[in-house]
DNA sequence: TGAACATATGAACTTGTGTTCAGGTATACG
DNA sequence: CGTATACCTGAACACAAGTTCATATGTTCA
């Protein structure tokens, strides 16, 4: 599965050398990986894009507004807590999420601004 | 499986409202959600970030820095190829490739930032 | 207390995704 | 030519992930 520094013949060994040194680790790629699978479903996507907007929003209306039902709502919202992307607040019956990673509204803004407004994209 | 503008009891039906004009639409969400979806795997992201780092690097050099198979790497290439993350140069038998996309680098670097530095996430 | 409501949860099902393996193409070189 | 090299591709497999359905928890209100 893992190729080491092995008897392998290599193209370029030197550049290879020295992008190894500044590789990110493996376990920093999970980590972030996780975080961009966050935002890899429209669904949440939108979720998140909501709560933005919004501020904060109650289960039932963030599944009314992305058009998803309440369990499929609750059960990604669960992910998103979990992975502290929002904060959930209890009020009676109603629970009202809102993004609680600050670092998330500057990510869906440098996409939203580059995949959806631009589509000049050469090099 | 979609919820119309129907008879549901919203909690804040003006919020609802508000949010629903400036939401974004649900083929914009998928771009988008295809676009993070790329990134979403530590060793694409991986192969992304060693790419930036070393200007271009052949396939087989490439899987080398990842530790991934040179069959793995070619199909994770492919996936970015077609999504026109990266581009390949051909020369003689070898295949240089390396990212074409301006944004993902932005992209990363916030990401990297806030996710791999900062860990003090609160609000 | 009991009925209606808002949300959460678990299990089952279905689909998507990454990896591996076994070839397949194309180029270089002797 | 034939062989080695560098990469690509398709099929098969195992596992992850999203959705749905049924049900549970907790809260309000009559």
């Amino acid at each position: 599965m893992t190729a080491e520094t092995n008897p392998e013949r290599l193209v370029d060994p030197d550049r290879v050398g020295a992008v190894r040194e500044r590789m990110m680790s493996s376990d920093d790629a999970v980590r972030l990986a996780e975080r961009f699978q966050l935002l890899a479903d429209p669904v949440r996507l939108r979720m998140v894009y909501a709560l933005l907007e919004a501020g904060e929003l109650s289960v039932g209306d963030l599944a009314a507004v992305v058009g998803s039902s309440e369990s499929g709502t609750s059960h990604q919202l669960r992910q998103l807590r979990l992975a502290g992307l929002v904060r959930a607040r209890k009020e009676g019956r109603v629970v009202y999420y809102r993004v609680a990673d600050t670092h998330v509204r500057l990510l869906l803004d440098v996409a939203v601004e580059h995949y959806l407004h631009d589509h000049d994209d050469r090099s």
